[in-house]
DNA sequence: AATTCTTCTTGACAATTATCAAGAAATTAT
DNA sequence: ATAATTTCTTGATAATTGTCAAGAAGAATT
């Protein structure tokens, strides 16, 4: 029930011997909202740990600007596709609150799955949490309606509702600034 | 554009120093159209690469039968959720063909895994690839008409629509098989 | 080959959600 | 604080897709 990236974050923060290891690769980085973490068209490099504030990856599907996923504190974010596959990506990653964040390369991150085969299985381990999360997500865009979706939402992530734009909502859930309008008027 | 499950097996069975491997952690199996290889409520113990025929994953809507993925030649298949979580699944596999395909335990995974950290590295990348692939359907299911998820389909697997029934690709679009019959006819 | 069962197609109608528009409310900038 | 900009709400209407029904076509069984 937990978001799986909650549990991420926390799988590489709270495990005592990756400390070290992570204070060593990852930097401390401070971002005012607005600001683009990461741009379409260009190759991702980075990975976040969110430690304030929150951000979202989105795109531009025909001048419409498609949000699909949202990471708060304990979170991590990245434009995933790209930053697995080394190509341009057309997803964007934008603060929507001023944000503190823990910043680690791919190179690094490449560099410690290789130094030591833990490093290798906590990667996988994060990938298949990660995984599952995707899994409940096209359950909800599959067969849900509109109502439905916003409910699911409303329950695992009710703080999304209290501090980022109704219209980032209402296109991470599929519809229309009007339609979550309605529902949510009851 | 190759579906990654595709590059996924490929990626197991094309590798020379991993035949031997698999030869010795894979039986071959046969089982008949209708089958299922596994029932919704088990933990699911095995992954399976078809080696020929179609199976899909589905499972149960209050009655509706709702198909969540499809594997043919050469893909992999399993209720992966129940596989990497250890618990039970809502999900269902069926052989929509008579099916011959490679399996092998959850267990001897996991050993080959920790036996060796290319196995461990191997397993991290196969899960990269799933994963974008998720993305994508996430894509189409996010913000897709009807008749643009049914033409990114056939341009994508056009073979399903050769080799299985018409109300399977129906609920894995998401749409009614009546609403599908009048998007086929154009 | 004939029967039975399932799946597919087509039509009429209903429900859901989108679009367009305009004013209200909220946020941001001056 | 006030003005400017953006976002949210609400109504009217349209488009998309679903539901129900019944016959046609196809597949499976005898």
């Amino acid at each position: 029930m937990n978001s799986f990236f909650e549990q991420n974050a926390s799988l590489l923060l709270k495990n005592p011997e990756l400390v070290d290891v992570f204070e060593n690769l990852m930097s401390i980085e401070k971002y005012p909202k607005h600001h683009l973490l990461h741009e379409a068209g260009k190759i991702c490099n980075d990975m976040y740990i969110i430690t304030s504030g929150i951000a979202r990856v989105f795109y531009y599907k025909e001048d419409k600007d498609i949000s699909c996923h949202f990471s708060a504190e304990q979170e991590t974010i990245t434009t995933i596709d790209s930053f697995i596959q080394r190509k341009k990506s057309k997803y964007n990653i934008e603060a929507l609150e001023d944000l503190e964040v823990l910043k680690i390369s791919h190179s690094d991150l490449e560099n410690l799955f290789e130094s030591n085969p833990k490093y290798e299985r906590l990667g996988r381990l994060f990938l298949q949490q990660i995984y599952i999360d995707l899994v409940e997500r096209i359950d909800d865009l599959q067969l849900k309606t509109a109502q439905e979706r916003y409910e699911t939402l409303l329950a695992k992530k009710p703080y999304l509702f209290q501090r980022i734009a109704s219209k980032h909502i209402a296109s991470f859930l599929s519809i229309t600034p009007e339609t979550l309008s309605r529902i949510r008027g009851k």
